[in-house]
DNA sequence: TCCGAGACGCTACG
DNA sequence: CGTAGCGTCT
């Protein structure tokens, strides 16, 4: 039905309808008359209204030897109702359409309220749309409230590495399995006048796929994993996304133009010392003016290639080798890194802005290890370390000035409001010494003494006292766990650590022969990986991966680093979410915090909190 | 001749 | 290891 063609009684039976309903299948429809179970929503369109189908318990009794997913299949078209609900008005003038605009966000609100399940194909996006629509009436902590399904999800968590690009993928995946329907999707072109009856049977195979998923999950043992931190993290990012943080635009405009100045003296440089013109971004370029004009690369031993094409790498590691031969690579090195501020972290920011605003959008599905990404801007990777200019100014008295520039002060809090991190410290190495139960890295946690977990490692390790331990060893043993976690070969931490690859094999070696346990880690856990076809982390998560019994070595050896990986950087996402999900349960469930979600920055949460409840909160 | 898509390289974050 | 994003070059 079209709620805008009922009368008073008819209303009031409807809200009682969803009452009692026991599930809410949904999905918004655009203006162009898409919805989001058409592939690949652009999300250009704006959101015209929403489609519900309310599905009600049925009187009839389950057959005896059927499952109760076949039940409610079998009892789909008779009780269910098919609900529009249009959210955009043309014009508001008409007192009619104040009073459906109201009943509207009513059947809404009810639905988000009476803890039924609403199952939503992308259900972040629907839940942000609610709050972005109906922002003045609910607020965030009600829609935190509410519990919503998304299947996409489940099907990530039973496998993150295959993404599901759209609604009739998964279908596709997932559904032409046990019963194949007989209205298959046959339409060549973007049918866009998508029918309500169509949609209808759509949301119909939206439910089905749900429960055919719910099944899965369950029988994988994915199904606490999915419920306690998956679906709360929908409505959380959900939040998050409405959220915007505000962006001091006057000081990304000037920090442009003082960056764009440097890289034109850089330039300069550049050109003067390779005695000729070239495009200073170009690897190519560069390329040649090092290698081929200045063969630069035959006074070094061992430069890294590149990936593909196996051509000699102008990358940072191989520029730093080169510093001493000539005055090009250092110049270049600091090109790289003003371009890089300006490029992302200044004119890309800018791009991201709407009215002097930020917010990121959120992937939960988006990586195979578990953990979150985000994107326009990415917020995970705002640089850390500020970088220094000389400015020149030709003015009276002083000639130049030295200007510090750090992204993170770009973005600054709401007036009255205080940025708040919390973060772990070194998750990922705990969790490998849990894991591992290898008792000197143990020790190490457990001490009270221990105030910095890279300086004590590094001097356990090399036996040295902890006075004695140089920044240069701290660095260095971080690097070397890390390298550990990550799976990376002698090759690789040697690029890391500016050494030779023989010394970094030893320092491997000595590591190892330290830590035994932490070795049979990752020799167990490769071995289960062989046998079950999968790996798991702390919570539960799984990854399958495909290669680890592969005949090439480069694809099986990569599998390997994948599985050692995915246990320490999963079993850490699956913590983060956990804390995540945590702390803002407790917010939400306080009268009176109003702390709100910023970012997740993996194993660092942010917060803007009022001055007032910063004592509170924390 | 212009333009978009995809391959590739590099570098932030964790 | 695995994300995003900027940039060439074909």
């Amino acid at each position: 039905c079209d709620i805008r063609s009922l009368g008073y009684e008819e209303k009031r039976k409807l809200l009682a309808t969803i009452e009692k309903a026991v599930a809410f299948v949904t999905t918004m429809i655009f203006q162009d008359g898409s919805s989001q179970l058409n592939s690949e929503q652009v999300l250009t369109s704006s959101v015209k209204g929403v489609v519900v189908l309310v599905k009600n318990q049925t009187d009839y009794p389950c057959l005896p030897g059927y499952s109760s997913t076949d039940c409610t299949w079998d009892a789909a078209n008779e009780d269910d109702k098919l609900i529009y609900l249009k959210t955009e008005w043309s014009s508001l003038w008409e007192q009619e359409q104040q009073a459906h605009k109201k009943f509207t966000w009513q059947v809404l609100f009810q639905m988000l309220r009476c803890k039924v399940p609403i199952i939503c194909f992308n259900a972040k996006d629907f839940l942000r749309t609610l709050l972005q629509v109906y922002g003045n009436e609910i607020s965030w902590k009600q829609v935190a409230d509410s519990v919503v399904l998304d299947p996409r999800i489940a099907a990530w968590l039973i496998n993150p590495s295959d993404t599901v690009p759209s609604f009739e993928c998964l279908i596709q995946k997932y559904f032409e399995k046990p019963f194949s329907v007989e209205t298959v999707n046959t339409d060549t072109g973007p049918l866009r006048n998508t029918s309500y009856q169509n949609l209808g049977v759509n949301l119909e195979k939206l439910y089905n796929v749900m429960m055919d998923l719910a099944h899965d999950l369950q029988v994988q043992g994915l199904w606490k994993l999915f419920c306690t931190l998956e679906l709360p993290l929908i409505k959380i990012l959900a939040v998050m996304e409405t959220h915007k943080i505000h962006v001091n635009k006057q000081e990304l405009k000037k920090t442009s133009e003082i960056l764009g100045l440097r890289l034109k003296e850089l330039e300069q440089e550049a050109h003067q010392v390779a005695g000729e013109r070239f495009l200073l971004t170009s690897s190519h370029q560069l390329r040649e003016v090092l290698f081929e004009k200045l063969k630069l690369h035959t006074l070094c031993e061992k430069v890294h290639r590149t990936e593909i094409q196996q051509l000699v790498s102008t990358s940072e590691v191989v520029l730093n080798k080169l510093q001493d031969l000539h005055p090009l690579p250092k110049i270049i090195l600091e090109y790289r890194q003003v371009h890089k501020m300006k490029s992302t972290y200044v004119d890309g920011l800018r791009m991201c802005m709407r009215k002097g605003f930020i917010s990121s959008t959120w992937n939960q599905t988006g990586t195979a290890t578990g953990r979150l990404s985000a994107k326009h801007p990415n917020i995970q990777g705002i640089s850390k370390h500020p970088i220094r200019i000389t400015k020149k100014q030709y003015i009276k008295g002083k000639e130049e000035e030295i200007v510090t520039i750090s992204p993170r002060t770009l973005f600054v809090s709401k007036k009255g409001y205080t940025f708040l991190a919390a973060d772990f410290s070194h998750i990922e190495l705990r969790i490998l010494a849990d894991l591992s139960s290898e008792p000197e890295l143990l020790k190490l946690f457990q001490e009270p003494e221990t105030t910095d977990i890279f300086s004590s490692l590094a001097s356990q390790w090399k036996g040295i006292p902890s006075e004695q331990v140089k920044h240069a060893d701290r660095e260095q043993a971080k690097r070397i766990v890390y390298s550990v976690v990550y799976g990376a070969g002698k090759e690789r931490l040697a690029d890391c650590l500016g050494t030779t690859p023989l010394q970094a094999s030893q320092f491997i070696e000595s590591f190892m022969q330290k830590y035994k346990k932490i070795n049979e880690f990752t020799k167990k856990t490769i071995e289960q990986c062989r046998n079950k076809g999968y790996v798991v982390s702390i919570m539960g998560r799984k990854r399958p991966l495909a290669n680890i019994n592969a005949q090439d070595y480069k694809l099986r050896t990569q599998a390997e680093r994948q599985a050692v990986n995915f246990v320490v950087q999963g079993s850490a996402a699956d913590l983060c979410k956990m804390a995540m999900v945590e702390i803002f349960t407790s917010v939400v469930v306080s009268p009176n915090l109003t702390a709100r979600l910023i970012a997740q920055l993996h194993d660092e949460l942010l917060f803007e909190v009022e001055d007032s409840q910063i004592q509170e909160f924390s």
